[in-house]
DNA sequence: GACTTGAATTTTGCATTCATTATTCATTCT
DNA sequence: AGAATGAATAATGAATGCAAAATTCAAGTC
């Protein structure tokens, strides 16, 4: 009569499903790969069942193509992809960004001013990773703060989708200190606790990001076939 | 070489997925329903491989909660997930908006105006059915407009979910009215391009819809357990 | 030498089988 | 009688087996 089990056990396809989802975002299995099932199933020491189901379920979450009778490869986000993956998270992140306000408390707001400073520091000093990683938590700690967690787990799985422009994402020192100022602006909204500053603030934020993977796929150029 | 075989052929597994999520859409499953393997299997006279496949796909859509080793069942929309839904839902839909007004031909613009008038004629004639038909198939035209695939396929994936208020949502009168009134909004707003009056309407007309699945929750009460 | 043709191999899709876990139901004990 | 225990039954999770499709590769043709 549990409603949450107290030993959670994971099937082994909820396992691998998490596993290959990691292998993707982090590049061991790059965009564009041919998975093979039998290797696959020989690195895991798993038989094909459920490695097909979580396979199924990539797919199902746009990480993998799936092609009948030919196998499955890793998705390749297409630069229109991109374009229209972009708008929808900002605007996603602007509600996320109102409803946070709504429901702001003062150690939130701490918190928020606290990681804050931190990303500035790191901005400051160069640090460009810990910057980044610090960046892509204080975006999280707003989600968290909606309350929404519909919201949030949406927004992951979009996020997710772009794993692949997080490489060629470099920001050039103008496009950087824009998006501090972008944070700055962020940040007062959240103080006057303006939730329809935050909103188009957040969706601006977004907007920019777009502008920078996008300059930087156009210098890479068409990505090469596979 | 081909990008999009010719013909079509579909996996059994893609095929179950199609047919339970019709199912699910349609109440022949009912939310809460546990789902038995044997039985499907026999239904569609399949094995249990392919139809394992198909729940793991329709749990990460969340049309079916999978508990491991206690099978699945169809999954209950709680009212805090709707609460959850509905501002995501108009957000996309104000997105939506915005981008099909940039994009609407003279073309769309009288369909869209055709497909207005036919709809005002029903409600002027009670004629529920017809309505609805019209109204979801005059929103799915603007996303059609807005030319963002994804953002299309996201909204559907969330409408599917919501399937089961779908038949609580019947509207007073006055609701009704109300509804009619924001589609005479929209349809100026379209009339004028004017993207911004557009994506607050169509914010504000899914805040609408979402009282009115709200006091409708609210009149049938918790739902029973399963 | 490049292009086809077709057999050998590999891979994929699905069914079946086996082990493990949950559920049901009869029995026992308090 | 009602709760507790355990055997019987059914389900789920995962591995294996098998047929169909795709891929590879070598031989033959122009």
């Amino acid at each position: 009569m549990n409603e949450h089990p107290l030993i959670a056990r994971r099937s082994l396809a909820a396992e691998l499903v998490g596993r290959l989802r990691d292998m993707i975002i982090e590049g061991t299995l790059k965009a564009g790969d041919k998975i093979s099932e039998p290797d696959l199933c020989d690195l895991f020491g798993v038989s094909r069942t459920p490695l097909r189901e979580a396979l199924k379920v990539l797919a199902a979450e746009g990480l993998v193509d799936l092609t009948p009778n030919r196998g499955s490869r890793v998705a390749r986000i297409a630069p229109e992809a991109v374009e229209e993956l972009f708008p929808i998270m900002g605007m996603l992140e602007a509600l996320a960004g109102e409803l946070a306000c709504a429901r702001l408390t003062a150690i939130d707001l701490a918190r928020l001013e606290a990681m804050h400073a931190a990303m500035v520091g790191h901005w400051q000093r160069g640090e460009w990773v810990p910057y980044s990683a610090l960046n892509r938590r204080i975006h999280e700690e707003i989600f968290r703060i909606a309350g929404n967690a519909t919201l949030a787990s949406l927004y992951q799985n979009l996020m997710v989708r772009i794993h692949a422009v997080r490489f060629v994402a470099r920001k050039t020192p103008g496009r950087w200190a824009e998006a501090i100022e972008d944070h700055e602006r962020m940040m007062a909204a959240l103080r006057a606790r303006d939730g329809a500053a935050l909103s188009g603030l957040m969706r601006e934020h977004l907007r920019h990001k777009a502008d920078v993977v996008h300059e930087a796929l156009r210098q890479l150029g068409a990505p090469e076939q596979g």
